[in-house]
DNA sequence: AGTTGTTTGTAAGGACGGTTGCCTAACAAA
DNA sequence: TTTGTTAGGCAACCGTCCTTACAAACAACT
């Protein structure tokens, strides 16, 4: 129709670009007022114009309409001992709208939970999947985000999902071989089913994103390790998950990390294993639950610690590389403590920083998931929260 | 002063965030359009808004703004044999405005160039080191650039400027060690000198730059490997370089790539040899210029193939975590042709292939640049066209 | 040749968002 | 009480984009 020929050139000219209207300078700053209120707590009109550049007029209409909104909430006055009028603070109403959160990582039960703005979880619910792939996974999905839509006591400001698999920014699921989903608009079927907005997205980047606005993440490039049946990541740069070419981005559970001929360790971890993927010797055979658990089956302590640091060199010579390139700050584990966070964490962490520059190694942190087993889920919210304030 | 404490919050908070006025809007959409221009060549201005998604009348405006800075022009009525009025096409203006461009990657002589709108290099200019180290190289520098400013015959866009050492977003230079500059504000003090817009980035990451822009790159994630005295690397991930938590990001010449048990390759490496940062067996070891060229002296061409195959299946190995987690879709060699274009390319790609699942390994290309050596200087061309006009 | 329909580019008016300048209220310190 | 400072609101203005309307230029059909 158009005459403008759709050329690659086109798509690549314009491919990070978008127009801009003044209604989306408008959704930008008030954004930005949600992110201050939400990481900083409450806080005075005037402190959030000095805080945002914006001028105390241009807040006030902002507070106004978010007030009206009913997101943030008039909490009295300042009582400090300063000269001046004492300013009314404003701040956040983490219960003004509650989160539904879904996490799809496990393969026998879908776990769910109903969340508040500040991350808190206020009802919690599990489906059994049953072996359900294709058509009927998406409808235990469903069963399971209407049960928890119905537990909610306040408006829902979204539905969020972790799924495992490969998924593009819409949330169409591209493959997820666990459930049988290849190239399914999830995002929208929920949304449709649900009348709610929702955010779907890989649950080792929901992991990421939970970690990087609830975990403390201190600088900037945050990588989250999910190990579980395999081995997943998501990046997180400049505030923003990294997607990659094909959506695939975080892949690292299948990079090799165990050669034929490169194994002299102090404790062997043998000959490399054939994975699911059909190559040998992936990070997987080596770092997943079910790896991890099969080696040590039987061992006595001090063996099960050597052999737990063994898997934790491998890990610090992929990650190497990765830190490196990407000058991350902070790695996170997330997974069983009690395979991850002993002997396997500190011999990665010794490795990665034996292996990069200073520069690189003397900032990276490497240390377990501050968010338990709810860091999934929490990030599920987060998706929400992102994709619906603005705020991360 | 302010009664806000800058707390890590804070800065936290507004770190990926600034205010947004409608005057910001209006240059994102000038951008486009002249994103659009640099990369699909003239346009009507009908089409330009199909393209933007803005209307034909903002369109017009815009247009009718980029004419009066000289930077478009109307060339003639399109000719197509369509109904309707013929559109009058609009085209950038290449030659409107000169850029300069300096590389100083080389430790011997720097060199600088003038370029026009469209990379194509009007004058070329170099100027000796002679071993000069902080100020003394600065003026240097600052010389150059004075020669190749009263080179030019048109308007000077602004000057761009490729260095080793680690960079901010700023144009400070945090450290390059070769240049004997540590916290130096290189391009504010250009800039002072010169009176123009001045960029300073990371020689890697000008180099990557370059290669996004004029080397055709294909996909999304691009890395660029700039392979001399040392090695270094620019990564671009959604048409932005990637900079890192402490502006490091790109640093793989010191990532381990060679251990001191793992060395079973048909054509062997040996053992790890020391490296400069203090460390043993760092890429640089073994992939940078002067070691391979130490490594191959005498051998008989198929020993060199060997030795250098070997190489690039070490190069291979790195990369992988790398290309992996980033789902990259293209590697760029920058360095000698003759060592890095023929069997050791082919070794690294291979190798990067076996290491990483399918998904990622069958759509990432491993090439040499398609810009030869003046990819540096180019790369410093679209640091000014992006700062200045925000086109990459 | 005249009519019709399509497309281009411009003009006028309106909506929206942010700014500056000025005002009042509230408080501490002199 | 006076003075200086800070908070918050109101009015007027500017910039940016939109919608609507219109003239010009052309192809195709009658």
């Amino acid at each position: 129709m158009t005459a403008v020929a759709d050329t690659p050139q086109h798509r690549r000219a314009l491919r990070s670009t978008a127009k801009v209207l003044p209604e989306h300078a408008r959704a930008s700053n008030r954004s930005m007022v949600l992110q201050l209120l939400f990481h900083a707590g409450p806080r005075s009109r005037a402190e959030l114009a000095r805080a945002t550049g914006l001028t105390r007029v241009t807040i006030s209409d902002l507070v106004s309409s978010l007030l009206a909104q009913g997101l943030v909430t008039e909490l009295g006055q300042q009582a400090d001992g300063k000269v001046g009028k004492p300013g009314t603070l404003v701040g956040l109403d983490a219960e003004a709208f509650q989160i539904v959160a879904v996490d799809l990582a496990d393969d026998e039960r879908v776990h769910g939970a109903v969340l508040d703005l500040s991350g808190a979880v206020q009802e919690r619910r599990t489906a059994a999947v049953g072996g359900c792939t294709g058509a009927a996974a998406v409808e235990v999905l469903l069963g399971l985000c209407r049960e928890l839509v119905a537990a909610t006591t306040r408006p829902v400001l979204g539905v969020g999902v972790g799924s495992p698999g490969v998924i593009d920014l819409s949330g169409r699921v591209l493959q997820a071989p666990n459930r049988g989903w290849y190239d399914l608009p999830l995002a929208e079927q929920l949304s449709a089913a649900l009348e709610l907005p929702v955010h779907v997205a890989n649950d080792a980047d929901t992991a990421a994103l939970g970690e990087f606005t609830w975990g403390g993440a201190s600088g900037n490039g945050l990588l989250v390790l999910t190990v579980g049946g395999g081995v997943g990541a998501g990046i997180v740069l400049d505030g923003a998950l990294v997607q990659g070419n094909e959506h695939a981005a975080g892949e690292l559970g299948h990079v090799t990390a165990l050669d034929e001929r490169d194994e002299h360790d102090q404790a062997p971890l043998g000959r490399p294993q054939p994975c699911a993927c059909g190559r040998r010797g992936c990070l997987e055979t080596v770092l997943s639950v079910p790896a991890m658990r099969r080696r040590i089956a039987g061992l006595d302590p001090a063996a099960t610690d050597a052999a737990l640091a063994s898997v934790g060199r491998r890990l610090g010579i992929v990650l190497a590389p990765v830190v490196s390139a990407l000058n991350l700050s902070e790695v996170v584990l997330c997974g069983p403590e009690e395979l991850l966070g002993g002997p396997l964490r500190d011999a990665a962490l010794a490795t990665l920083r034996e292996r990069t520059i200073p520069v690189v190694s003397s900032h990276v942190q490497l240390r377990m998931t501050s968010l338990g087993e709810h860091g999934a889920l929490s990030g599920a919210a987060v998706l929400v929260l992102s994709g619906q304030l603005g705020v991360t």
